[in-house]
DNA sequence: CCTACCGATCGGTAGG
DNA sequence: CCTACCGATCGGTAGG
């Protein structure tokens, strides 16, 4: 029978996690000593030790954490089966309220993940393009000609891009919120889709997502 | 009277300059080291060192040199006198192809500036506030409601994160490139700016731009 | 312009 | 014999 673990210790790894997801984003990874993450987390390095094997234990935890929780987010919308556009719109705003929920996560997957070994990297970057897939298919159910051209994954991308981005600039302590973004973004994207115009022999293969 | 420098001295700095934005924008700015530098150009250290005073030296003219080209063009693009949409997509058109030549240099922009010092940070990200503004300026005049209610920046920081966020996912060997790109994003972005819509009492004081 | 170093700090682990 | 930790320090390497 498996010994149980000290009941909180899920709780300080959850604790951890979420302070060295901070330091990272702030500061990046690399200039972020375990030291720095110990004592953020009023632990001894030991103590941190206890908890993750090594530094970039903690930076796949992230990472993966994030972007599997994203992963959920498509199939949960996915499976209540919404018309394409509303699917998408409602994509947006989840994500969007997700990121902001999450806003190191998410600084330290599109910014770090490139620090991790070529195995990790590779296993967070598929599961990323099963995330762009899920926006781009419902792309391709509002503009099926874009589907046919190849063009839905980098109409999801220009998308992430508007999302993404938004998190480098937008600083709600104003009157402009993320809950304010999340439609505009969908509605200069829903507004916009119809004059895309198809490119010449245009093809996506060779596109690194998210 | 001023000595003169040896006459290969500023192409010197500039092979320096484009060997270091290629490893900040690959390995990161902290996790390079100035030895990796150094052998990247076939120089000793010290020599390096001959060059620059020191690593923040490199990133300060790689980033503030990138975005003082982008402010260049912004006011090339002004003085050309063309109509709010065609200034807009002309803006777009030259910056994906500027981004595209320094590829390097804008990630190092936007990741790696947080590494300066403060005042070095402040310069930089002044600079980029201009070059938001004059992209916001043809923003309002296709939209003067949108100017009034403080949200063309906002729209501004859209159409910059999907031209930004281009340069971490398309890979152009394929048949989709850059010049392709550049047309879709203007598409999407005029085709969808007409619907959308005013958000309550915005106002854009605290965004951090580029 | 090189070899040879410095003060400090890195990620990770020893003994108890 | 386990877990959860501490004070101290390891071998290497960073920027300069």
């Amino acid at each position: 029978m498996a010994r149980k673990r000290a009941p909180g210790y899920e709780n300080q790894r959850e604790h951890i996690l979420a302070r060295a997801a901070e330091l990272f984003a702030l500061r990046g990874y690399s200039a972020t000593s375990m030291n720095e993450v110990a004592v953020a987390c009023g632990l001894s390095k030991p103590t941190l030790y206890h908890y993750f094997r090594d530094k970039d234990a903690l930076l796949v935890d992230i990472a993966e954490g994030h972007v599997l929780r994203l992963q959920g987010l498509v199939a949960e919308v996915i499976a209540a089966e919404l018309p394409a556009q509303e699917r998408l719109r409602e994509l947006i705003r989840r994500f969007v309220t997700e990121y902001a929920n999450a806003q190191h996560a998410h600084r330290v997957l599109t910014e770090d993940v490139k620090f991790l070994p070529l195995a990790d990297q590779q296993r967070i970057l598929d599961t990323e393009r099963a995330v762009v897939a899920g926006f781009a298919q419902a792309v391709g159910e509002l503009r099926p000609d874009l589907e046919r051209a190849a063009l839905t994954k980098a109409l999801a991308m220009l998308l992430f891009g508007m999302i993404n981005w938004m998190f480098t600039w937008l600083r709600p302590k104003g009157a402009l919120g993320y809950d304010d973004m999340a439609p505009m973004v969908a509605d200069l994207f829903f507004g916009g889709l119809p004059a895309v115009k198809l490119v010449a022999g245009a093809s996506m293969e060779n596109a690194q997502p998210e």
